[in-house]
DNA sequence: CGCGACGTTGATTTGCCTCAACGATTGTGG
DNA sequence: CCACAATCGTTGAGGCAAATCAACGTCGCG
């Protein structure tokens, strides 16, 4: 067993080697460069996808200043997917591209209904996985109301080491809901202490 | 049938008349009075929650302040529950209290899981239950992003008419991350318009 | 080498907060 | 049934965290 979504899925329900290799079959392999786009706005987000390996961004473009607002980043075992637009198969209003050269794992609309028809456990497994995403919108929610720049910066640090090494500081002020000046000017400060 | 939230899961999952039964007879019903808390930062939420009448407010306590931070409200057909508190049987950072008089159908951690375990349909109907919560989690971390303090006030007013009929101002504007003062001067500058 | 992507720095501005005080309602106990 | 206290909303004055704008280094890469 070398394909890491089954791996995960094994972490949260048990599976067949029958299953498993329906499952494993379900999914197909591609590879992004640097700059290739998985999803762009106005289009229909056709495929659930898995990270094998590399770094996404996620982001909304404001109508205003035409700027990128990251909804999120995705990195090796994360999912990678606009579920609204997936789950209805209507036209996303985010976008989705590579930072770096990224594996994944794809799967479409029409396979993915017919995966969970044959194999009932996978509901249960993308439940779990629901909650947990859950939990940390809100948590990121409530961080924002309570935390102020420093500290929503501090704690992105110790929570996402692996992020904070390989996405740009620009993109994390963005996440973070404060400019890539005031990100500097904190970093700057912290320098000093 | 006069079951809600029986009414809930039929529109997306299929159900046995037995399984009705069986879930039916899993949940039951409890009424808080206003002010009652449903659940206390630092207790375990041991209840999954369905609102059948009634409202509710969730909110984090800023550790600085001492204020209220809302995290949600939760209206009649909507569930309130510390998903992560609820699934870890851990301690909770929230609390949930009612703004009046509320009744609800409440569910334990055990049963939670022996239901899932008799009927797995329900696997199903709480993945997509979570799919459709992501996705309004999403779009607000956006917003905030996106929209200045009268923007989001008109979106909340468009969106959720029924809540902005039945909640007070100041929690209104806690929702939507900005001071009760701001949120009275923004109404003022309306009444003009 | 030259260009684009990224990060930094300074000056200025601003959206919103905080604090404080004051109506307007509501409900509640004497 | 009224007095009085909460609760909720409003208003004014002052202040600040963070944004914006503009300019300038610096590094990697075609």
């Amino acid at each position: 067993m070398n394909n890491p979504l089954i791996a995960d899925m094994l972490k949260h329900v048990k599976l067949t080697p029958a299953e498993i290799d329906l499952v494993t079959a379900c999914w197909t392999e591609k590879i992004l460069g640097k700059g290739d786009y998985l999803l762009r706005n106005g289009d229909i987000c056709r495929t659930d996808n898995f990270v094998l390996a590399g770094a996404l961004k996620a982001f909304y473009i404001n109508g205003d200043t035409g700027k990128e607002e990251i909804l999120y980043f995705a990195i090796d075992l994360w999912w990678a997917t606009d579920i609204d637009s997936f789950r209805k198969q209507q036209s996303s209003i985010y976008n989705i591209q590579a930072l770096v050269t990224t594996r994944l794992l794809q799967i479409n609309h029409i396979s993915f209904e017919e995966m969970l028809k044959q194999v009932p456990a996978l509901e249960r497994y993308f439940r779990i996985i629901l909650e947990g995403y859950t939990a940390s919108l809100q948590r990121r929610i409530i961080l924002n109301k309570v935390y102020d720049a420093e500290q929503r910066y501090v704690d992105f640090l110790a929570r996402y080491p692996q992020l904070a090494a390989q996405v740009p500081l620009y993109l994390i002020a963005s996440y973070l809901d404060m400019s890539a000046e005031f990100l500097s000017r904190i970093r700057k400060k912290q320098d000093i202490s």
